[in-house]
DNA sequence: GCAGTCGATGAAATCGATTGCAAATTGATG
DNA sequence: CATCAATTTGCAATCGATTTCATCGACTGC
């Protein structure tokens, strides 16, 4: 007949509704491996999960078995039964405001980062993009068990609603700046730090009209800003709000920045901008308009993205050390869920890396 | 409505042995919202799934009491029990000989735009770095249940191993170039084509000593070398093996590429670079020589990465279709998924654009 | 040779949802 | 007031794994 003699199967067929519909052809499940090694159920599910129990014969008969007809044990069985899950979900927002994705490569480094620390440590990573008004939402990829705690890569606008996230006991940890009663926690670089640096460098070069471009709206950008104004205050420069430039994160946000500071006649001998594609596009638009960087106008960057180096002339820039960082995200994350208590915040190296275009 | 509410409870207390172990406190269950609603589980399913079955009064009222509880359906149950599942799984190769993250913004991109589609189309998105050599370890993810198929970014070395995935049912498609014989799905640009608008673009700019830089075991560059030799014979002008320059896409292969160029005396007016990132370190690598892009050498790129254009000089490149890319992906793999055969691949479209660079 | 141990295995309950079928309710009609 | 049809709702089986408890054998010692 079949090879499947037995009357399990005629039984199964008659009691069996017919599953409401599935894709693909049969798959493969413990109960086959067990007919077909001559054991139970439990048996299989004991040698794969080396179990002490079983005869290492067995176990390495079963194993065997299992391997050589590609096997591997349904996931959505196995965690239903544990409840539990080896899951955690990344939500990358996104600006629907500008119907542009985010970009930025640093961003998605820091995906990579996590994405391999978490394959490292058996984990899954579950990508959502959402809409940065509605970070509400993400909380459902844990509400439905989908996976064991949340990663959320910037704060954007929503420092309420990550708040209230934290509150209802949703595990989460941010990258993000830290924010004076913050409930939830943040991994990120010390952005005051950082802004002091760029800021400092720049002044000890011989600097002293610096502009600053980025989105203040934007805690960790706020953040460094305060840093730059502490190291002008430091050095005795007074800060000069018409230098302190909006610039988003949108692909031309530094360009359009870089306009209207040239526009306003003030007069500006350095740039520090919130990030290395800002910097990036910002010189560009300076050479455009017939400017030397450095000679004319220095620039100064932000986290130091693989092709920071590799620009022309080389990016001087703060380096978020984006590997520390995605390890640190995914260790508060996996202690908050084992431990049901939010762990402290913490902070990922942050340094100046010096390069030709200051 | 029956009285449910508390002997069920202790009735279920009695029967339960413990659960094994489990992460978080308890979360809320459809019977939490049964009984809190008066009703059976069987009536809250089907509310939450919008079935005509039950009274509209009932539905609202359901959803109601759900969604204030921020109630969400266990999706292991779920899948479980409808033995489907609405996860994919996308691979995004890592080199590990190089020790090194594929870090290339065009990869990042590519992930960006899938998760936007599978947003849209209602489906979660596992992400997985995998070691490039490993390839076939990816067929886990659908082996275990976990996803309904599986995307994979690039070819890289593994022809053969992807062959044999598919042959092995494995619903697959990979982002990359078309092979004679393959019996994967395919999404890419048509890279002979690409290869040859580049390099014509840069023969009727008057240029004649065209090198081009990549890694031709990768079969989307052996396709673009294909074409930057057909429009070579095109117009006439001999191929010069010394202009076919080994470049990784690793960051500094285009720099060692171009040391490599100018230590070898060839004389050249112009680079065809397989990726923009490999485009834009070779012209840094030129202008700390003293070279002027373009006046002394041309440089065409690949890609069209959202940088590419805020660049300075802006890169002319080819432009790959990411959007375009991404939708079709996911619509290849769903489609396999769905009927079970394998769809034929898909071209998405590809174009020249022409910026400063050239 | 027989009770007592110990080790390996199997039977069955369980995780949280879905759904076919049966039962209960309602309304209409004879 | 009884019968029947049309709606709603509940019961219980089911998805594929894990794990408790019971069982079955093989040894051991007296």
């Amino acid at each position: 007949m079949r090879g499947r003699d037995d009357e399990s199967v005629s039984f199964k067929a008659m009691t069996d509704r017919r599953p409401p519909r599935g894709n693909g052809p049969k798959r493969l499940q413990m109960a086959d491996i067990a007919r077909l090694a001559g054991v139970s159920t439990a048996t299989v599910s004991r040698a794969l999960n080396n179990s002490p129990l079983v005869t290492d014969e067995t176990r390495t008969r079963i194993a065997e078995l299992a391997r050589s007809l590609n096997y591997t044990i349904n996931v959505d069985a196995k965690n239903l039964r544990l409840r539990q899950n080896r899951t955690i979900a990344m939500v990358v927002p996104y600006d629907p405001a500008a119907r542009q994705r985010v970009s930025d490569p640093f961003f998605l480094s820091m995906l990579g980062s996590v994405a391999d620390v978490l394959t490292e440590r058996g984990y899954a990573l579950l990508l959502s993009r959402v809409d940065a008004a509605d970070l509400q939402s993400a909380a459902q990829l844990y509400d439905s068990g989908r996976a064991v705690g949340v990663i959320v890569v910037g704060q954007w606008r929503q420092h309420a609603v990550l708040d209230a996230l934290a509150d209802r006991g949703v595990p989460l940890v941010v990258w993000g700046g830290q924010l004076p009663a913050q409930r939830y926690c943040t991994v990120g670089c010390d952005n005051v730090a950082g802004g002091d640096m760029a800021t400092d460098h720049l002044l000890l070069s011989g600097r002293r009209r610096i502009a600053f471009f980025g989105d203040v709206e934007l805690p960790e950008v706020a953040l460094r800003r305060s840093g730059y104004r502490q190291a002008l205050v430091r050095h005795g420069v007074a800060a000069n709000p018409a230098l302190e430039l909006h610039a988003s994160f949108l692909p031309d946000g530094a360009r359009a920045a870089v306009d209207r500071l040239l526009a306003s006649g003030e007069p500006f001998d350095a740039i520090f901008a919130c990030s290395d594609v800002m910097a990036m596009t910002a010189i560009g638009a300076l050479q455009e308009r017939g400017l030397k960087v450095p000679q004319d106008v220095a620039v100064v960057g932000y986290d130091d993205v693989p092709m920071a180096s590799y620009f022309h002339p080389p990016l001087t820039t703060i380096r978020q050390a984006i590997d520390a960082g995605g390890r640190a995200l995914v260790d508060a994350l996996l202690e908050q869920v084992d431990s049901g208590s939010i762990p402290a915040s913490r902070i990922v190296a942050t340094e100046l890396v010096i390069r030709g275009s200051s």
